[in-house]
DNA sequence: CGGCGCCTTGACTTGCATCAAAAGTAGTGG
DNA sequence: CCACTACTTTTGATGCAAGTCAAGGCGCCG
């Protein structure tokens, strides 16, 4: 059976041995702005673990917090449990995206990390990459402006959460897929979902029957093609008029 | 009429020639970890302009990001405006506490922050709190932290928006003020909410009479006093009950 | 082939939104 | 000081979007 392009590209990013100058995502997860010689030192800080199953731990909450983590393929859930028992998906992280970033505050984990799918992650020690931003000037900015966009990404879920309705939850959610997989370069209109319609729904704040019966809907009113986890968006500006955008644009 | 504790408090704090060594916030606002000689030199990059008047904007939207802001007495909301009109209410900031992180990330302001009342702030510049950075070790850490914990808190509003009734959401609010004025050496049965109804209901996802029915239910079944913004607590355990704890613990 | 997850679809229920109106409160100016 | 307006809060009546409960289908794997 051939190799799709895709694969060829995930296959790519998992080989544990890539630096971090001839990653591909590099320019996603690393800032512009660092000169050679310093993208080198930030490489030589980074470990490269071999790659999680799906449903492995990246980290436990309640873990003490020593590093970030920066996906290189595949998909990782976050999730945060109240002590009622309930569990919140707090995000998902798709390949050049950084996650790890709950604990800082308090040096402890408060979300657990979850694999949905065979992934390769880069491990970068977090006293490590601080120490390192005293010589490199623009480094400690860009942590800085990573923690800036976790929190924006964040207020704009919460705007979700707070203002829309189901309908727009989940059209906002496929375009926020399809421009992260723009920004790797990959396709807009035709993607899989990574992950199920359940963690789909718990991170939108709907059961699994709305998420489903949304998708069918979507289906029928021409706006997609879902063939399981396998959507393409054939009308783009219909579902772009659907969720309010500007919300996600750039998570 | 005499002065209550209360008021010469906020007084206090509302003196705009307060340094932050003498502060009475500089515990909640400033790194423990400090050195007093520390203290001092951020001290010197501290603008403290006259009081915002309620109403009055500290900063709006697509501002360029120069300063984050540390409140000295009052209140201060912040809101993002979606796109199609729809306003969020993104978070209430009481004394000692920074807002202004957002912004970070693109250098613009994405939310706008109102005083809710008369309130006065500290007006920290970003870059010069970036330089300092370099000389002062632990800054660059409490600054991580911050921005930590701004990450936390939008996580349990997550969680809470999405997977809280009502009840929960206003009793969880509810204990958040109280909890926050415990570490100010307030009240934490007796206080003032600084916001309207509205802005409330705006913040938990809820339409204004919900709230309202919520509190005089709340207040039937014995777990609170309200007059008017004057809430007092007379059953905390049972309050603690109904919200899941943990939320907003240490916000 | 059977069992187990995951997804879809249908029928019914419900918690909160919406609509409406009145009472309370604050602010303003004569 | 009162009259006037404008806003906020409360309370009630009604409707609906999404949750709940239930059943069946599909793919996967041992």
């Amino acid at each position: 059976m051939p190799k799709t392009p895709l694969q060829l590209i995930q296959r790519c990013h998992s080989t544990p041995t890539v630096s971090c100058s001839q990653c591909r995502l590099a320019s996603i997860c690393l800032p512009i702005s660092l000169h050679v010689e310093d993208v080198d030192r930030v490489d030589s800080i980074i470990q490269r673990g071999r790659p999680l199953q799906k449903g492995d731990y990246l980290y436990h909450a309640q873990d003490k917090f020593h590093a970030v983590y920066a996906v290189r393929s595949g998909t990782v859930k976050t999730i945060a449990s109240t002590n009622d028992g309930k569990e919140q998906v707090t995000g998902f992280y798709l390949p050049g995206e950084i996650l790890g970033l709950d604990g800082v505050a308090t040096n402890v984990h408060t979300n657990s990390a979850i694999a949905l799918e065979t992934s390769a992650v880069c491990e970068i020690p977090f006293d490590k990459l601080d120490e390192l931003g005293a010589h490199i000037p623009n480094l400690h900015r860009h942590m800085f402006r990573l923690m800036g966009r976790e929190i924006g990404t964040e207020q704009q879920l919460i705007t979700l959460l707070s203002k829309s309705n189901a309908d727009e939850r989940v059209a906002t959610l496929l375009l926020s897929i399809s421009s992260r997989n723009g920004r790797r370069n990959l396709s807009v209109t035709s993607f899989r979902l990574p992950m199920s319609r359940a963690d789909l729904g718990n991170y939108l704040g709907l059961t699994v029957e709305t998420v489903s019966r949304t998708l069918s809907r979507f289906q029928k009113q021409g706006l997609i093609e879902a063939d399981k986890k396998e959507i393409t968006i054939t009308n783009l500006d219909a579902l772009r008029k659907l969720a309010d955008i500007s919300l996600f644009d750039c998570a």
